[in-house]
DNA sequence: TAAATGCTTATCCATTTGGTTAAGTTATTA
DNA sequence: TAATAACTTAACCAAATGGATAAGCATTTA
């Protein structure tokens, strides 16, 4: 459902939900194992889940009463190599500021 | 400024400031340059250079009438850091919905 | 020194976000 | 089959966000 990268960092843009991605690249979880930790209402939980599944960072299924959530590993690739494509230009000027400041004279 | 990663996240949850990044990570520029390609008036876009800035994302200064931005590149390490100590663990279950199934029977 | 350039500050506004409570619905369990 | 558990849907609300316009302030340039 996503579509944007931004969309993806802003999924990743909240406590909560950063919190859930890290607990569920430990394995899948219900929702109420993910909720646990979080001092909120469910509601405002699953809101949580579905802005983190609508950016593709999650899924998850339904079997009975108890939906399991997932990390989706295509999505965190995606985003690894984001950076991992854009590493060598900020290394490149290494601290852009000293950089700066040394190509223009140090007034 | 930043703290918590999540603030960082969510700097780089909007179109226009994901794009105002890229845009730095090929050199330093000056706020108008930034903003040319954005169909919007200046006081909004700067407000998204205080965010990027207040994420630490982007540094600037001020010479003259004119105020250069600066990729940070230690945050972007940071971030990309972030993404590397995690990747066995999301490569660990390949597609994790598959193996879910697979060890709970294919029901 | 008058005009233009490059921001900056202040105020305002509609929409989105992150939360609430109340009331379902669909499995399980006793 | 009655109760409980695990969500789900709906309606609501305060605060944050992303935008606008108007006006101000240094710094160059003519």
């Amino acid at each position: 459902m996503d579509k944007h990268l931004h969309h993806t960092f802003h999924a990743l843009g909240d406590a909560t939900r950063l919190a859930v991605v890290e607990q569920l690249l430990k394995g899948p979880a219900s929702v109420s194992e993910l909720a646990g930790p979080h001092d909120m209402a469910l509601p405002a939980f699953t809101k949580h889940l579905r802005v983190l599944e609508g950016a593709g960072l999650i899924s998850s299924q339904k079997k009975g009463r108890v939906r399991t959530c997932f990390i989706q590993a295509p999505t965190m690739r995606d985003l690894q190599g984001w950076f991992a494509q854009r590493q060598r230009m900020w290394e490149a000027r290494l601290d852009n500021l000293a950089a700066y400041v040394e190509d223009n004279g140090k007034g």
